[in-house]
DNA sequence: GACAAGCCTGTTATAGTATCACGCGAGCCG
DNA sequence: CGGCTCGCGTGATACTATAACAGGCTTGTC
């Protein structure tokens, strides 16, 4: 039997600030588990992605990262990404050369993704069933799956709504 | 009633010039159909990315175009590409930023990937149930598809063949 | 403490991908 | 003709990502 999961788009009035706090404990235990240290660098590039709960870019997060005298360079960010990514603590979004904050890094989960075009918001999915008929489409052609990325682009319903309204 | 439709890798020794010409034929009718131009250029692109059935990179296609003393530039290349997009005639492969030909661009369908990670093949699948059960579980979130893209890495059954005999 | 090994970070340079902005010429239509 | 759109050429630039090398911190061992 196959679990299908979805989650929502975040709630507009949810308390952010604990919301970050449970993304870097998590993380905390992730990496902990795995044998890895989240190092402070690696810890400020984390919850600089959850700062929002928008696809944020490699070069804006350096911005953030860098100080008046002291400019962070690419590599800087790019190795703390892959890092996470690694440890499954965030996604990269293909289609927009960007990363979001994976608010389930503890289960093995293939990431489905709605992006709303309008806003930039982004819900992350996890229906089983649909990984599950995705894997049997390819092995019908005896291909051996590693992993897939799944990513919507539409409206989502507040810009919907907003646009129902106007 | 949904329909799935699967197709395959292209077969290694099937007759790739009339694959060819049958791509550009279909360009054709689309564009006709759309009311707009397949200049020399464009069907030129076009050309170029159905020479193989692999994914092609935007830059060595601008380098087949240029020539000695004729160095095409950027905006040539991604110009075509777009306009062979908006038709529906190639697809963009996310993970890989290349593009394909699409075998089907008379009929709507979102694009589903299978990528070998061994030799780069790809095979483009269409499972209308899919789709359909992607866009059900965007509705349940209030959300409205445009289109969506699946891209699934893992190993092609001829590189698992020649694993499993070398 | 001395040392080695591995990991993490800093830095400079460069590769790879894509778009902007401007102008020109061909074709169409009034 | 005059004005319009469209396709294309061109040079510059923006954006995304990696290579290559050096130094420094931590840990474990003796």
């Amino acid at each position: 039997m196959s679990r299908s999961v979805i989650q929502d788009f975040p709630d507009r009035d949810h308390d952010h600030d604990s919301c970050i706090d449970d993304a870097l404990a998590r993380a905390e235990t992730v990496c902990a588990a795995r044998g890895e240290r989240l190092t402070p660098q690696r810890r400020q590039v984390l919850e600089l992605v959850w700062r929002s709960h928008r696809p944020v870019k490699a070069y804006d997060l350096l911005e953030r990262l860098s100080r008046p005298g002291r400019r962070a360079a690419p590599p800087t960010v790019y190795r703390a990404l892959d890092f996470l990514r690694e440890a499954g603590l965030i996604h990269r979004l293909e289609s927009l050369n960007a990363f979001i904050g994976c608010p389930r890094p503890d289960m093995r989960h293939s990431a489905q993704f709605l992006i709303c075009t309008r806003c930039g918001a982004v819900a992350e999915m996890d229906d089983a069933a649909l990984t599950a008929k995705i894997d049997a489409n390819a092995r019908r052609l005896g291909f051996k799956v590693d992993d897939e990325k799944i990513e919507v682009n539409g409206t989502c319903r507040e810009c919907l709504a907003r646009d129902a309204a106007g």
